[in-house]
DNA sequence: GCCATTTGACCTTGT
DNA sequence: AACAAGGTCAAATGG
């Protein structure tokens, strides 16, 4: 880290030593959540049995899936990715259908699959109303779904605290293990299915409303037909840096070239899972019916997407790589690659502790290049295994951002030392010399442009996301940590928020807090950093990450990551 | 005997 | 070209 200027994320933290503390105390369960993901000790996904394993006692009590302590900030509770935007809802990898149901599922924050049955009834009279303003952040997800949500919109929503405690529990156990790499929207796999049906997931509330007999399916009824289509397994293989199994799946259709990787922890629950390719075919017709077929739209709150398969859901998340970014338009399995989850930590599985210099700690190999370009240089980003994820792997590594360009990622690197691995900037440098690409309609949109903004905040767990699309950008001359040093870019990092005038918040995890649930405060932040920064597009995401660290002024090879930072680089693949 | 899973060997791909 | 790791094959195994 550079010792430049006094207004960098980490003097801006020392500053505020009191935030930070705060963090980790209130956040008491950060701790225990590093430390899964470091694999000391607490299971990954302690509160999802296996699939197979329905009638074994939860290992912890259900009760304690609620344990949010007071303060406990929305980022924390949203460990799991889930923000989702109508634009953004693909067809599911795996049965082509459209996820709307799933998106206003989870924006209505009330309904769990488990809870569908007799809420059917229960609901009967709710009213959903949705927010005058569309969430435009993940702060969406976190005041629908977390106890902390506004008086006045639980009286609006007419939803018991208890009962969105559940429905709350339900959508972290149905994330189990879908994250990100930076993605997007995907169906949920079998195996997620599974563990939503799972009836110690939903913290014994479907012991009151189902006929659990009826859920469980024969061990090989769920491996088959958990998504609807049948598979076969034809390989299992111990991954180098993981003690998680990885078993190799086809799709039983013939011809049908449709392979999913699943990875399960020790315990037997589902960490990640890959699907490769699409089906050719329709999905195997099905008699069976569990109740993860029961979904919001089941509950008339939103209409059921044509063709859509009620036992699935899809999760939608913000990834840095961006595939997440697509909108139905063009986004389509055979066009992208997307996940969801945090991938972001998956190469950190094996890492922990450090602080050590950005290029020391590099563990991820993956690069991408830009489209037409065979250079590649490496570029920060993060891996870490926890919460499961789902990717999909189609025939194209270009993913559409929600900046209406078609990028493709050329290096991914890890810093050691990030306390909170999930600490993610995307920084986009220079500017575009060519159109946005007619399929995003119009042009780059803007921060004032609630609708499109909110699309792109798809992933809770979000990203630190900076764009920049100005070239006069007034902090262009300042002398702030960059991401690159490559001449006549202009990156443009969240420190330099934290520099500007006014120090737009963004620069203490209160304030992150702030803008997540205060989105009237956030626009006004936005719409102020865009004024005084002069520039067009300004787009920031903010997870949980912490603003611990800062990137030093000698270039992302030469810079250090005092706090470590994840960092990703996207190029542009037009 | 059938079918799915297991598992060691082989193949492919990336560095 | 060599090596490592991931992915796939196919015989063995078990229900």
């Amino acid at each position: 880290m550079t010792s430049s200027s006094s207004s960098s994320f980490t003097d801006l933290l020392a500053s505020s030593d009191e935030e930070p503390k705060n963090r980790i105390t209130n956040n008491s369960k950060l701790s225990d959540r590093i430390a899964e993901r470091t694999g000391s000790g607490v299971p990954k996904f302690k509160s999802i049995p296996p699939p197979s394993l329905p009638l074994s006692p939860p290992p912890v009590s259900p009760s304690s899936y609620f344990a949010i302590p007071a303060g406990l900030s929305p980022a924390e509770l949203l460990d799991s990715p889930v923000l989702l935007n109508p634009s953004n809802i693909l067809p599911s990898p795996t049965t082509g259908t459209f996820p709307a149901q799933a998106f206003n599922w989870k924006s209505s924050s009330g309904n769990s699959l488990q809870n569908v049955k007799k809420e059917d009834k229960a609901f009967s009279n709710f009213s959903f109303q949705q927010p005058a303003r569309q969430p435009t952040t993940s702060s969406a997800i976190f005041q629908s779904s977390n106890s902390t949500i506004q008086p006045e919109q639980q009286q609006t929503w007419g939803f018991q605290e208890s009962a969105k405690q559940e429905a709350f529990v339900s959508e972290r156990n149905s994330m189990v293990k879908m994250e990100y790499d930076s993605n997007s929207l995907q169906g949920f796999s079998p195996e997620i299915a599974a563990i939503q049906t799972d009836p110690q997931s939903n913290n014994g509330f479907q012991s009151d409303y189902g006929n659990q007999q009826q859920q469980y399916q024969s061990v090989r009824e769920q491996r088959r037909s958990d998504d609807g289509y049948n598979w076969r397994k034809y390989g299992q293989k111990q991954v180098k840096g993981s003690e998680n199994p990885r078993s190799y799946y086809k799709c039983t259709h013939p011809n049908c070239p449709t392979k999913k990787i699943l990875e399960r922890s020790l315990d037997g629950q589902v960490t990640e899972i890959v699907y490769k390719g699409t089906h050719n075919h329709p999905k195997p017709q099905s008699t069976r019916r569990s109740s993860s077929s029961i979904t919001a739209s089941n509950l008339g709150m939103i209409p059921a997407a044509p063709n859509s398969n009620p036992n699935e859901i899809h999760e939608q998340s913000y990834v840095t790589r961006g595939s997440g970014q697509m909108d139905s338009s063009v986004a389509t399995p055979e066009n992208s690659s997307f996940s969801v989850g945090d991938d972001d930590f998956d190469s950190q599985k094996s890492k922990s502790g450090g602080g050590d210099d950005f290029d020391e700690d590099e563990t991820e190999a993956k690069r991408w290049k830009r489209e037409g370009d065979s250079e590649g240089i490496s570029a920060p980003g993060s891996k870490a295994v926890r919460e499961p994820r789902v990717v999909v792997q189609t025939t194209s590594d270009i993913d559409i951002l929600d900046d209406g360009y078609r990028w493709r990622k050329y290096g991914q690197k890890v810093v050691k030392g990030n306390p909170n691995p999930r600490a993610v900037i995307t920084t986009y440098e220079g500017k575009h010399n060519h159109d946005v690409p007619a399929a995003r309609g119009s042009g780059s949109r803007s921060l004032s442009d609630h609708s499109n903004h909110a699309a792109m905040a798809i992933r809770p767990s979000a990203v630190n996301h900076v764009s920049r699309n100005s070239i006069d950008n007034p902090v262009r001359d300042q002398r702030v940590p960059t991401t690159t040093t490559s001449e006549g870019e202009l990156p443009f990092t969240l420190e330099m928020l934290q520099q500007s005038p006014g120090n737009f918040g963004f620069s203490g995890y209160g304030n992150l807090t702030g803008s997540y649930l205060n989105q009237s405060s956030t626009d006004e932040v936005f719409s102020r950093a865009k004024r005084e920064l002069g520039v067009e597009s300004l787009w920031v995401y903010i997870g949980d990450a912490y603003t611990t660290g800062h990137v030093g002024d000698g270039g992302l090879n030469g810079s250090k990551m005092e706090a470590g930072w994840s960092l990703e680089i996207t190029w542009c693949a037009s």
